[in-house]
RNA sequence: GCCGGGAUGGCGGAAUUGGUAGACGCGCCGGACUCAAAAUCCGGUGCUGGUAACAGUGUGAGGGUUCGAGUCCCUCUCCCGGCACCA
């Protein structure tokens, strides 16, 4: 055994062992139970860093730790390879986007491997080649013909000068991130996923995934949407032509209040009135501009315009202008909204701004607490209404004491609550309930409405107008329409050695690749240009890991076996899109009979036997653990007109004062001062990654793991400290040491008799060693507590805690001793296996070292001794007033009485008391007692 | 703007249910070893006052519930993630 701890050569030596010995290699069979561990697949963006190094160690920890508890572990890796940052690579590098993934995936593949993780390598996935999606191309034919796949214009990004499409993260303040042009919104045909028809069950699905974060839940319930709500519409006349403008809304309670009708820019309506009204064409033509993003929408400042035509109200048929407003979104629901301004706070703020052109506002909703038959009504200074609760008006504190006065002047949440109708003819006095039961039932015997269950979940739409991506599996026929691409044309293979240009997909410039025949009539046809939106890729990997090879569909019976998912990490980001997609394509693949016979209720009446009848694998992921991000200082310098120049962390060295403060910061090769700027996430853009290699390279991958592990629970925003690097490193050092020292020790143990087992040298510790003992315990159990609830960082620290343990063992007694050595190696033997999931290398190399066994991994989990945890004696905490003022002894099973006296009895107590009684003492069992004065 | 989180010493963080705030680590200070330094080991370290014992104070801000609040409730501030074409 080396003296010195040198994480190179130990590390190289271990991994060896488990490429040799196939150990990660998972079986699709065992008697023991299946734990399939999933950490999200990178991108292959060039290098690993922190943030990978995070998601996969944490991964890793689970798998470690599950296999040592006796499971049958799965954990594979891949690349979800095709993507936006291939193609501007290719802008800057002049590389095809093939070659950098490639190359990348190389480079990234090495930097995994070197982390020592346990990953079953044979089952590697790489989402741009064709043996993948091929499957994907089937899959979308299949839905195609089933009609969840459809076509519709949407609205994208358009960069005018670049003449291309823009994703949302390339229009900066409104403008193209290259040209600088000013972004428009352009309506182009796309493919739809109908996700909307399982919207029902995505929501419902979420009350069973008892292993989610409530968070992550919540996210998705309020991203799907469900309301209860009227469709309804305002009849209006037009060209001599009767027609209905539908609206949707969830407070058909405040209908009577409607003063205007809200329409999008692109609305039919719209561009009728536009017709020879230049000021609203300009106006419509505005509107257009802009990107996509509902972030802009939401925060861009409301703005609109009356078309001058009017419909008519569905319930009073008194005539309602029509206006076309910015913020209106043709496409989601019907790209027209009511507008009553005292009871919606967009609605407020619009007609405050128009409300010389808008009809007066109408507050036809009061607070469930008021009298209505007293409510009396009354005009403010601008002549908006204010609403009196007859209990006498407190005009001085319209906000402080709503119940007495309502004034529409200025917005209070009070406006949006539901309560009672007024000014609402038939509806007066009803409460939310019958009033929306009333008015869809009046407008139901019109035939102007019903209610309606509405999502605000959209159809996901997969088309873009890229390059490197799955090509949409789809031939255009002039005589045959849209026609899938039969199986036995598949895949779509997409050209790999291509020029990008940054204007336009090269696909629409390739006739060699859209130039085909119609596979219906045979006639000239031209293929589908657009590529698949890169997150179908990520919603179907972790299935195809389960099937490695298949080449007879997405996945075979194996898949059976494995899903779902048993844990999933990843990052906190992924929270809504990824895991909602994913969700639905689990749930698309069961109902394309993927996952075996889903006709449960048939399978069981033929065989008449349970036990054959497959298992429905409604949800991919049973257990999900969101991560946190890896966050770093950044630093930069003022160049030319202002423009920041960052610095990478790894090049500054700070200065601090006397108590450790940063008060500045220099650049090391040429020693001046640049400016500290704040903790950021790590990116590109401000130049604050850290490398995870130079780490690895400088003390190894287990300081790596261990440190990132032990800086922050894996749920938790994570800064990056290279100071906090050399702690875990001495950390190890010390284990190695330890090891080293007692190596003798431990081996003797190991050669002994059963006689003279450790166990039987534990029963002879003195009271001293008993106590390190139980320590060592106490510590144990909670560290197997934390691991439960994902909790790392202090399995970390408990590990750390052992050792300090182990070496005060050998500080209180004279060496040599048996029941020394026997206590050394059962602690070292309970802190290697502990340590082992977090450090894999070094705790390998040891276990086989001292002799415990060839493979640390198939150790069982270290149990605690609860026998060792039973104490006679405790310590109680002694409070006045609930202020702590002393400590006490006392044996553990004192009662009550006695330990009130003891109290009582102490002389801080005593002092504070001065002769007075105390008017209750609290004693809490076990934990302390509280003497109140 | 909407949805979901977060805020604890100089720093990362700990504190299962309301019950000793600051475990563990970093940094810093002091000591040992050394010609010296590095490394290592030992001790100290929330803040304020005090030689000290000790006292006061303290978990983003303000209020509340409770014998007792980092933890529960209300109001607010700031920060982060997502917002459907970044992945």
């Amino acid at each position: 055994m080396q003296q010195d701890y040198k994480p190179k050569n130990i590390e190289a030596v271990a991994q060896l062992y488990w490429n040799e010995k196939l150990t990660f290699r998972a079986a699709d069979q065992s008697e023991k139970p299946k734990y399939y561990c999933l950490s999200m697949f990178p991108y292959p963006s060039g290098k690993l860093h922190m943030g990978h190094v995070r998601n996969y160690t944490i991964g890793d920890v689970l798998s470690r730790y599950h296999r040592m508890k006796g499971f049958n572990v799965m954990q594979p890796m891949g690349w979800d390879a095709f993507g936006l940052p291939a193609e501007n690579a290719a802008l800057a590098n002049n590389v095809p986007p093939a070659a950098w993934t490639y190359s990348n995936i190389d480079v990234m593949r090495t930097q995994l491997r070197s982390l020592g993780l346990g990953v079953d390598w044979s089952r590697e996935v790489t989402t741009c080649k064709p043996d993948y999606y091929r499957w994907e191309q089937w899959l979308f034919t299949r839905l195609f013909q089933k009609g969840l796949i459809y076509k519709k214009t949407s609205s994208v990004n358009w960069d005018p000068v670049d003449h291309t499409v823009l994703a949302n993260e390339q229009v900066i303040d409104g403008r193209g991130w290259r040209s600088g042009a000013l972004v428009e919104k352009r309506d182009i045909p796309m493919y739809f996923m109908r996700i909307t028809q399982y919207a029902e069950e995505l929501l419902a699905d979420l009350d069973q995934l008892e292993g989610w974060p409530e968070q992550v839940k919540t996210m998705q319930r309020n991203w799907i949407g469900k309301s209860y709500g009227v469709r309804f519409a305002f009849p209006y006349q037009l060209d001599g032509k009767q027609d209905k403008l539908w609206v949707y809304t969830t407070r058909a309670d405040t209908i009577m209040g409607v003063t205007f009708v809200a329409v999008a820019a692109e609305h039919p309506l719209a561009t009728r009135a536009a017709q020879g009204n230049a000021a609203l064409t300009a106006f419509i033509e505005e509107c257009k501009h802009g990107g996509v993003a509902e972030a802009d929408i939401a925060t861009m400042e409301k703005r609109g315009m009356d078309t001058g035509l009017k419909v008519s109200h569905p319930l009073t048929d008194k005539l309602v202008p029509v206006w076309v407003g910015n913020y209106v979104l043709m496409g989601y629901g019907e790209g027209a909204v009511m507008a009553v301004p005292t009871h919606d706070e967009r609605d407020f703020y619009f007609s405050q701004k128009y409300a010389a052109q808008l009809p007066p506002v109408k507050p036809v909703i009061v607070p469930a607490n008021w009298d209505v038959s007293k409510v009396g009504e009354t005009t403010s200074k601008s002549g908006a209404p204010r609403l009196l609760n007859a209990t006498g008006a407190d005009i001085s504190t319209p906000m402080g004491n709503y119940s007495n006065f309502l004034d529409w002047e200025q917005w209070s949440e009070i406006f949006e609550q539901k309560g009672i109708c007024i000014n609402s003819g038939k509806y007066d006095g009803l409460n939310y309930d019958q009033a929306v039961d009333a008015i869809a039932a009046d407008l139901a015997a019109k035939g102007l409405g019903e209610k309606k269950v509405q999502f605000r979940l959209r159809d996901w739409g997969i088309s873009r107008q890229r390059y490197w991506g799955c090509p949409i599996p789809i031939i255009h026929c002039v005589n045959c329409g849209d026609v899938p691409v039969p199986d036995e044309q598949l895949p779509v293979v997409l050209p790999e050695n291509v020029t990008i240009t940054g204007a336009g997909s090269p696909l629409a410039k390739m006739p060699e690749f859209y130039e085909t025949t119609c596979p219906q009539c045979g006639g000239a046809a031209k293929r589908e240009t657009d590529t698949m939106d890169t997150f179908v890729e990520s919603s179907w990997y972790y299935a195809r890991y389960t099937s490695p090879g298949c080449t007879t569909g997405m996945v075979d019976e194996r898949a059976q076996y494995w899903l779902p998912v048993d844990q999933y990490v990843g990052g906190i980001e992924h929270a809504i899109l990824h895991l909602l997609y994913a969700r639905f394509f689990n749930k698309l693949m069961r109902d394309a009979g993927l996952f075996g016979d889903t006709d449960l209720s048939s399978t069981s009446q033929k065989t008449g036997e349970l036990a054959l009848r497959p298992k429905s694998i409604d949800e991919p992921f049973a257990n999900l653990l969101t991560q946190g991000m890896v966050i770093a200082p950044t630093f930069f310098r003022e160049g030319a007109a202002g423009k920041k120049l960052w610095i990478n962390p790894a090049e500054v060295d700070i200065e601090t004062d006397s108590r450790g403060r940063p008060v500045g910061a220099k650049l090391r090769s040429d020693g001046q001062s640049v400016v500290i700027g704040g903790t950021e996430k790590m990116s590109k853009s401000k130049n604050n990654g850290v490398d995870p290699q130079v780490i690895i390279d400088q003390f190894g991958a287990d300081t790596a793991r261990f440190f990132i592990i032990f800086a922050a629970p894996p749920e938790q925003t994570l800064e990056w400290s290279d100071a906090g690097v050399e702690g875990a490193f001495r950390f190890l050092r010390r284990v190695w040491n330890f090891a080293y020292s007692n190596k003798k020790e431990i081996e003797v143990c190991h050669s002994r008799s059963k006689q003279e087992s450790v166990e039987s040298y534990l029963q002879a510790m003195n009271n001293e060693q008993k106590e390190v003992y139980r320590e060592m315990h106490v510590v144990l159990k909670q560290a197997n507590f934390d691991l439960q609830r994902l909790q790392f960082n202090t399995v970390a620290s408990a590990c750390m805690k052992i050792l300090k343990a182990l070496e005060q063992q050998i500080a209180i007694v004279t060496p040599g001793m048996n029941t020394t050595a026997a206590a050394i190696t059962n602690g070292f033997s309970i802190l290697l296996r502990l340590l082992s999931p977090i450090a894999p290398h070094i705790t390998q190399t040891l276990w086989q070292e001292l002799g415990y066994g060839d493979d640390v991994l198939s150790a069982p989990w270290p149990e605690v001794d609860e026998a060792a945890l039973i104490q006679d004696e405790i310590e109680l905490i002694i409070q006045v007033n609930g202020k702590l003022r002393g400590k006490l002894r006392v044996a553990k099973d004192a009662d009550h009485d006695t330990l009130k006296q003891l109290a009582m009895a102490c002389p801080s107590v005593e002092k504070l008391l001065a002769g007075q009684a105390a008017k209750k003492i609290i004693v809490v069992p076990g934990r302390l007692i509280n003497v109140v004065i």
